[in-house]
DNA sequence: ATAAATGCAAAACCTTTGCACGCCT
DNA sequence: AGGCGTGCAAAGGTTTTGCATTTAT
């Protein structure tokens, strides 16, 4: 928990709380949460929570590089506070988004930044399909 | 057009000015329009053209595979005629989306599936960064 | 003490839905 | 005639904003 307070004052964040409460929860998940998930989970331990701040709270983690917002092609967002560069797959049944380890894509990113006069400064790779539990549900 | 007409036919939809014209706008661009941009340029032509058609209409013809829906990280939708395998790169800027030859991800799809238990049907893979116009306006 | 964060409510925004009317087959 | 598509208005859901109060530094 420390690491984090100290993660906030590094981006001239103040800490609060109710930040370290988001901050706290997307790092000791793998679930890519929505602000609306968070907001959930937290109700209890910190009934005078509210989503705008939740929302505002996550709006400056995300300006300050400490986590990241992810759309996977739902119409909410959802968090992550993996920053390293990996790969999302998601379920289309259960609507799960794993993180897989990272595969190097350089090769295509190299050819993409010499087709085109684009200055590449970020990538998401997004699978689609089914995880292995919804096979096994179909299956049945 | 009438090759339009046709590919409506070919998923039994019913054949309307209105479909026609979403779809042949759609056709002939490469902005990857959001609906209310669609609908804002049809509304000239189309005077009593509705947004909810759009949407409507946007949605059949996703199910049938004659267009792609996709989300760059706004908080809306875009819509892509082009429904080949591609890769799309985002200037985050000026928010144009481009599309990018196919370069082959077989490679990483192969050791994805072979890392994970996902049936991997499709995948998304986004360049964000600055495109050329904007580096020269920087620059300026 | 000062500036920033919180929490509430309201608003803004994109998208979907219900329903009456009209059109195509 | 029947079913589907359209268009309007209203509703739904997510996210943002304004403002008074509270809190961190």
């Amino acid at each position: 928990m420390l690491e984090l307070a100290g993660k906030l004052k590094q981006h001239n964040l103040k800490v609060t709380p109710q930040r370290l409460a988001i901050f706290h929860t997307l790092c000791n998940t793998t679930e890519h949460p929505s602000a609306e998930t968070i907001y959930k989970s937290l109700k209890e331990t910190h009934p005078t929570m509210s989503l705008a701040t939740v929302y505002k709270t996550l709006d400056a983690l995300v300006k300050a590089g400490l986590i990241k917002q992810i759309n996977v092609g739902e119409d909410l967002f959802r968090y992550d506070a993996n920053t390293d560069a990996h790969i999302h797959a998601i379920c289309r049944d259960c609507n799960e988004v794993i993180d897989l380890p990272y595969t190097d894509i350089t090769n295509i990113r190299n050819s993409v930044q010499s087709e085109t006069d684009f200055d590449i400064t970020a990538e998401e790779l997004y699978f689609y399909g089914t995880c292995n539990g919804c096979k096994t549900n179909k299956a049945i």
